[in-house]
DNA sequence: TAATTATACATAATAATGTTATGTATAATA
DNA sequence: TATTATACATAACATTATTATGTATAATTA
């Protein structure tokens, strides 16, 4: 499988993001979201994915919104709204890492676009 | 200080990146190059260095070279014959998932280049 | 000259964050 | 009917970083 060893520290970035764009998603839902956006490359396990959702409502920054389909919970998470403007700020944080990444490996220029 | 946690894992692959560039490089002196390539926003602690280059000599990725300056000594490492072959592996990982990053935090496009 | 900073190695305690395994349960499909 | 997909969650463990500590020489500054 993928090396996932760098997504380490991104997951809770990714989520945000995710949610951010998307208005409100639920766990398993971002999952898939994940594995689809990544090629079947991406799994996020459960003991990862949780813990990270519980600790961004702890933080404030998502807050949930249970919903019941037939017997089963579906607990969407959502962007609070102090939660919408730390969410501008750590997606810039991890941009600027990612573009520091891009810098060090030498992975630049990555496309070339031909006006 | 700048966010390090995206930095996670990525010690190991960075360290090799810049001794298949230098040939050979000693602790303190990857700290340096690293400050200065980040511009002083990425520093590689001596917690984080020294186990990460004493796990890549157990690997048999790296291999050491001692030199003495004066009553100082300096511990140079450089890669193996087979940590040629494994260095090349290892970039080509590491830049798969920092492209993975830049695809799913929509990076790109990072450079336009007109022609 | 004395004190501080830079150079240079290293390890231990702790924290953070992931993987793997396990648990519970419903709905859909083979 | 059995398996897979959906859907939540936690515990044991592994990995890897930060912070603190330790030792010591060389160079610079007060």
């Amino acid at each position: 499988m993928f090396s996932q060893e760098i997504l380490k520290g991104t997951i809770k970035p990714l989520i945000i993001k995710l949610i951010n764009e998307e208005g409100k998603m639920y766990g398993y839902q971002i999952t898939q979201k994940v594995k689809e956006l990544s090629s079947q490359k991406i799994v996020i396990t459960e003991g990862a994915l949780y813990p990270a959702l519980h600790k961004l409502v702890d933080e404030g920054i998502l807050i949930t919104e249970s919903e019941w389909i037939g017997n089963r919970e579906r607990k969407y998470y959502l962007l609070s709204e102090s939660g919408k403007q730390t969410a501008v700020k750590k997606l810039d944080e991890i941009k600027e890492s990612i573009s520091m990444l891009v810098h060090l490996f030498d992975l630049k220029p990555l496309v070339y676009d031909v006006k």
